[in-house]
DNA sequence: CTGAAAGCGCTTACAG
DNA sequence: CTGAAAGCGCTTACAG
């Protein structure tokens, strides 16, 4: 079956005025070649007749789909992380848009990415490239490596950086959040995530361990608390014998649990213990008390994500190996200060 | 500039084999009038060459583009049901690639609302129909039913029924789950939501009152709380002078505040008050005690919505009106029997 | 300033 | 079973 919208194209316009389609495309693009007078001719009809521009017209002369697929593994598109990843794609299509792109997401299931399959709109055609969104596994990313469109990797990286990402600075946040931790009198402070699981995760312990380090603090290995399996899935968290003063979570989801499970332990938050997470998304405001957090820049990550993108596509492809984009401190009601005389 | 995709195409092929590009384009697409054999090779030889079809060739050729825009209203694009609409939007993504259809999100900016502008994608012709996920202002709706692509309304109804619409069967929902605190005994029931605010909301104060109706128990105006002002935009909840022994309320979130204002007062959920949500996402499960709520059925929904969009992209384009979709209470632990003897 | 011709990669309708 | 021709709506490169 034939569908037919019934559009109105450059043709009927030039037909309409007696000239021709390429005066009428010079003018609606706003291109060199065409009189003041004739332009404003053409463009009025345009606007009378109803005209819109065909896009795939144009998609199809310079052999590109003006999309941009934007790629999410399944395990980061429920429950955990959720609304970051949904904020950053909502601002990953707006951005788009000021460059006459257009993003389609993908669901990348776990099944596919064990099988190793490619997302199906690589297979059409459908995008000029990819925005990785959420940490891959590393042999879906040899896979990926191998496919002739521009890349980007947004919010993780690779051992391997041949392909350019976009990061928080994981790292600095969970230093200058351990740091003020410390300021506040904490000497006891622990770690909550699974060292294993994402690169973000070992990159906020690190950060975590070198303020530690800087402090002369002796790094308690009982202090290193696991909040997930391999799988990226929550398990219960189980607190050390020797109760620490203060928890550094390695995200805010983690510490609203981590809150809940120590005042159902009778713990009072934060005059027992303190209690920091990493992202300030929707959990960091749900707790009570509402959690000390570092808050991540989505914005500037996907400012410069999309740009990158955009370079890529044009043509302008140079490495560029990991940009880290920082964060800062939002300073909320779960940590006290439990120095002498405060 | 010229950006070249060093893309196979089928001539490549055709050439290869010394056949027509016709010939290619009938394999590859496994219609009738190729041999088997010559299929066959073709089939072979594109896979070597790592031939990838084009899309855009084939959006031009019939006239569409084979994406259809899903708008989402700003306001729910962020906190208040962000998780729900994200879920939808990605079932509903997932399901149009069943059909070779692929979504493009619009978040849809209140300024843009107001103005009463349309999406780029329209004037782009970027895509063959509309999905709206959330209410829109009545003057966008009617700008919107001027526009000759097809649209289906989709978690939300207008007076007008022109557009077709999928809706989550609210009335039945609120119904059910009053009627299930009133078996527990419970009388006093207040419903907590904006009246004017959606036409969910609205119909599930029906629901509730419809409930209250049968079982004779006359309808308290103190007992109809508001929760948001006329933006969406929640507000602080006022409660009743006299406190009422459960609290029905439009939606999950709403019902977790409500819960942790109640505690803050010193009242115990569920011993002193019953609360009950809607839509059963992340805030049920956030919420201590858990909520006892009505879950959405999303994946039924969407799968309407898309078949029904799917069919207007085909021409069968029958007015379908507004279908419900029935969901179900899911019992936690926020309502208690005050029934004698229990 | 204006336009005829060619082409992007595929598919349709028709002829052999 | 196979393929030449035309066309989808635009743009590019070139000629006048």
């Amino acid at each position: 079956m034939r569908i037919v919208k019934s559009n109105v194209t450059m043709k009927d316009i030039a037909e309409r005025l007696g000239v021709s389609s390429v005066t009428v495309s010079k003018a609606l693009n706003d291109k060199e070649g065409v009189s003041e007078a004739l332009k404003e001719k053409i463009k009025q009809l345009a606007d009378e007749m109803g005209y819109r521009y065909n896009t795939v017209a144009k998609s199809m002369k310079h052999g590109l789909s003006y999309n941009i697929g934007i790629i999410i593994p399944e395990r980061f598109s429920g429950g955990i992380s959720q609304s970051f990843y949904f904020r950053a794609y909502q601002y990953i299509t707006t951005t788009l848009e000021n460059y006459g792109y257009y993003g389609i997401m993908n669901i990348l299931s776990n099944e596919d990415e064990d099988a190793l399959n490619l997302p199906r709109i690589y297979f059409e055609n459908k995008v000029d490239g990819f925005i990785f969104l959420g940490q891959i596994s590393s042999d879906y990313i040899n896979v990926i490596k191998e496919i002739d469109m521009p890349k980007v990797f947004l919010d993780f990286y690779d051992e391997h950086d041949e392909i350019d990402s976009i990061i928080t600075d994981n790292f600095y946040g969970a230093y200058d959040i351990t740091n003020y931790l410390v300021s506040k009198g904490h000497r006891n402070i622990a770690y909550v995530g699974n060292l294993y699981s994402t690169s973000s995760i070992q990159d906020r312990f690190l950060g975590y361990y070198k303020s530690l380090l800087e402090h002369h603090i002796v790094l308690n290995q009982s202090y290193i608390i696991n909040d997930r399996d391999d799988k990226g899935k929550f398990i219960e968290i189980e607190l050390p014998e020797q109760m620490p003063t203060a928890f550094v979570c390695n995200c805010d989801q983690v510490a609203h649990n981590l809150v809940n499970k120590l005042k159902r332990l009778g713990y009072n938050v934060p005059k027992d213990c303190a209690v920091v997470g990493f992202d300030n998304d929707i959990y960091a405001t749900i707790t009570d008390p509402q959690l000390t957090t570092v808050e991540v820049d989505i914005e500037e990550m996907v400012t410069q994500a999309v740009k990158l993108m955009i370079k890529k596509v044009q043509g302008k492809n140079k490495p560029n190996g990991r940009t880290s984009v920082k964060g800062r401190i939002i300073k909320r009601d779960s940590v006290s200060d439990i120095r002498q005389g405060h």
